[in-house]
DNA sequence: TCATTAAATTGTT
DNA sequence: AACAATTTAATGA
């Protein structure tokens, strides 16, 4: 596993900062460990860091009031999150939970907003940031409304593949078919079933507790 | 290292 | 949703 510093200074972020502002990125983030099924943060507490993850696998999430739960997305080794709640003054909207043990970054509002006052490329790099999100939420409701549910899964596993947001993914995903069906949307039976169709077409490979992206293109455009 | 057991995940109805 | 089968991880000799 990385050093927090050596993670910090290899964030994309971090590559066209001046050293004097990343030696006061490094002295004043710090690091937190969070065991598999853990909380890495809650809906409703007060945002006071930009999280990053070093290593392990945080999926991002919310529970119905009847128990439900649902992901918006799985942030994985190189990610950051929780830049929109910073940029408001509002409690945090979501969970965070941990899937596997993971060790996270965290920095500082105060450091944050420093770099925000400070840094044209930081800048840029969160408006490049929250235009990717934007747009895989956006089209992760189009896929929603128009597509049928193989070709849903398809998109849903190929955007995690995106280098903007998780510069750190492997192909082989640790995701269980049950957190599969909460990140699409569908259940366990329907993702394991999906799975399989897409096995077939040899866009991916399934196995215990992982897949493996074979063909990232390929189930960007499946059901086409 | 191997066998046993528990826990997690997958396959099926 | 429930149950059975399979795989992995943990434990102890």
């Amino acid at each position: 596993m990385p050093s927090l510093s050596d993670y910090l200074r290899s964030s994309i972020w971090a590559r066209d900062l001046p050293a004097e502002a990343l030696e006061r990125v490094c002295a004043e983030s710090f690091e937190k460990a969070s065991p598999a099924g853990g909380y890495v943060c809650r809906r409703g507490e007060p945002v006071e860091h930009w999280i990053g993850v070093v290593e392990g696998l945080v999926k991002i999430c919310a529970i119905s009031p009847d128990g439900r739960t649902m992901t918006f997305t799985e942030i994985s080794g190189g990610g950051w999150f929780g830049e929109g709640s910073l940029l408001k003054s509002d409690t945090r909207k979501y969970d965070a939970i941990a899937l596997r043990p993971s060790h996270m970054a965290l920095m500082p509002r105060a450091t944050f907003t420093w770099l925000l006052d400070s840094s044209i490329a930081f800048n840029r790099f969160l408006l490049n940031q929250l235009n990717e999100r934007l747009a895989q939420f956006m089209a992760t409701v189009e896929y929603d409304r128009l597509l049928a549910p193989e070709a849903r899964i398809a998109r849903c596993l190929a955007m995690l593949f995106n280098p903007h947001l998780y510069p750190g993914i492997e192909a082989r995903l640790h995701l269980s078919q049950e957190e599969i069906g909460f990140l699409c949307g569908v259940s366990r039976q329907r993702a394991n079933q999906a799975l399989r169709v897409l096995e077939d077409a040899g866009l991916l490979k399934v196995e215990y507790g992982s897949i493996t992206a074979l063909d990232v293109q390929g189930l960007m455009r499946f059901g086409e």
